[in-house]
DNA sequence: ATGAAAGCGCTAACAA
DNA sequence: TTGTTAGCGCTTTCAT
């Protein structure tokens, strides 16, 4: 790499005025003539000058950049919090260092270590649970952690968590309301606390109204599990409500119910999903589902990151239920 | 931020070594000795010293970043394209600086700018154009510049195709074979180079062969637009064969075709798509389509970070026809 | 193999 | 308002 960049001792040179003056006019809100800076401007322009961040970084002892770490980043819904989350950063005029987790349960401890290396302010995480010696770095460095939907067991970090519990109890009610009497549940086997979280207070509404459920839990949480999830559990002809409890395996138990099991939906099947992904709301499918707000859900992590240190806060990102046309009437 | 990382001046006083000592046990390929090492290494771990990166970065004029810049994060074919490229850079050590470009026409000039300032050796961009002074920019800089679908007038930058005529003229021949009469061609309003270089090469095609083709172009690049473009164009009941440029605007497209047009597919209508996209084998809709390998096309990005300066290439991605559904045998 | 010292490009404190 | 000076934390000659 022969070339480099230009610094600012050549825009000042250049200007005919100090480096300091150059570093001011770059700098919101410091001192300097207009004059000066007009000269500044134009030298930098005409040079293709670039402030250099890691530099400025250094001085600050940080940089503006925010880590972002989460695995599965083509999975509708995870895609869709990166998309809203990279763009607000932009606007708050952060940066984002994204780091894939490749899969959900990988570690991402060394992910979170790279991070800190480049002295990033913050650190979100999308999926996975950060070990409780990284959360203890991020407070002796001072570093913002921000986890989505993973309750921490300790109070000193910022934690988003969608409602499961009022989501699941929507669910559950709707399908009562649907005269359903013996649904599954359907989870993936990755185990996560959302999931499970779900799963459990489903289950719990669902035995106190007397009507039977079954549990399903298996594979990844991807659209073919939950093919293989309706494959298994509708054989049994008693079924007749599901509540998956995310969206891509609601659409994956949709499909094989109506195109491989004969189930007609919601006829003599009703079947409610959760997170309603762009995907939810195709014409194909129209699944009822528990909606959690991704404007909310974002701006929730926007405004975790301007909280004082120490004063972290756990919050509950509303759910709705959308009644389109998989629960019957 | 009272708080800050440990640095290797405290990390050498505690191993009883200079400083040197320690960055050379941080550094790949330097010499140290096994005892010096062990030391150190013992005094970082205990400290829970972090290398500084921006530091580091100051020192060779560059960082290991590598800018993305991209719009629409959310949509399944960006999704995808994000996932892959962020997993490998990872592996290869690199680290992914994401710029959320908001939505495809806007300008990411700005982005890329952010992007030299943090003295990142290659820029990856996913959509959009960097216009002819940014290129210029990278070059004057050493800076890697890679293009995806997006074919610039200039030779001096690294352009990753996906091979949008061989794609259209395995659409246009299956067509042909399923002995469409009157084929529309949808493409979004955006009027990317690749959405009208595959119309323009389809149409042509079919031209040649004697078949009505019908061009549709409006709105952004979604499923909604697909969904319009069926219920305008169907409205031809001798239409019986269409030609999506992208999946997503496909099963837009199908979905108002079954569902609200009354069509048959792929009885009384053929629908191709491109891209193959995750939802395109789902059950519902069993899109026949050209697939674009997401491998081939995120290890030619990777290759050509490894490409020696100026030694810049254009790289066609190869397709194939992935038969499934929805096009008459 | 190791340490001392210089310098990467910038900002901030201090003087003028 | 401006310039001078001293680091920020690291790597890298250059001696030893």
């Amino acid at each position: 790499m022969a070339k480099s960049f230009v610094t600012s001792v050549e825009v000042a040179q250049r200007a005919g005025v100090s480096r300091s003056a150059v570093s001011r006019t770059f700098t919101e809100g410091a001192s300097v003539s207009p004059e000066v800076r007009r000269k500044v401007l134009k030298a930098a322009q005409e040079l293709g000058y670039r402030v250099n961040r890691l530099a400025q970084g250094l001085n600050n002892a940080s940089s503006n950049l925010v880590g972002v770490v989460g695995a599965n980043l083509s999975l509708p819904f995870i895609a869709k919090q990166l998309d809203m989350l990279s763009l607000g950063l932009l606007r708050r005029g952060q940066q984002c260092l994204l780091l894939n987790a490749a899969d959900a349960r990988s570690d991402i401890a060394p992910l979170i270590e790279l991070i800190f290396e480049f002295r990033a302010r913050a650190i979100v995480v999308l999926s996975g649970e950060p070990p409780a010696s990284i959360v203890d770095e991020c407070l002796a460095n001072g570093v913002k952690l921000i986890v989505i939907n993973r309750l921490l067991e300790r109070s000193d970090t910022d934690v988003i968590l969608s409602d499961d519990i009022l989501g699941a109890t929507l669910a559950a009610r709707r399908l009562t309301d649907a005269r359903c009497r013996k649904v599954a549940v359907v989870t993936s086997g990755s185990g996560t606390p959302t999931q499970i979280r779900r799963a459990e207070a489903f289950g719990r509404i669902m035995k106190d109204d007397g009507i039977d459920v079954v549990g399903w839990h298996d594979g990844p949480t991807t659209y073919e599990t939950g093919l293989k999830a309706a494959r298994e559990l509708l054989a049994d002809p008693a079924i007749d409500g599901a509540f998956c409890v995310t969206d891509l395996m609601a659409l994956g138990f949709l499909d094989a119910a109506r195109h491989e099991m004969g189930r007609s939906v919601p006829d003599d099947l009703s079947v409610i999903g959760f997170d309603d992904i762009p995907q939810a709301s195709w014409k194909s499918y129209e699944l009822t589902t528990i909606a959690q707000s991704f404007e909310v859900l974002t701006e929730a992590v926007l405004a975790a990151l301007d909280h004082a240190d120490g004063q972290s806060v756990i919050q509950n990102v509303p759910v709705t239920l959308v009644e389109r046309q998989t629960v019957r009437r």
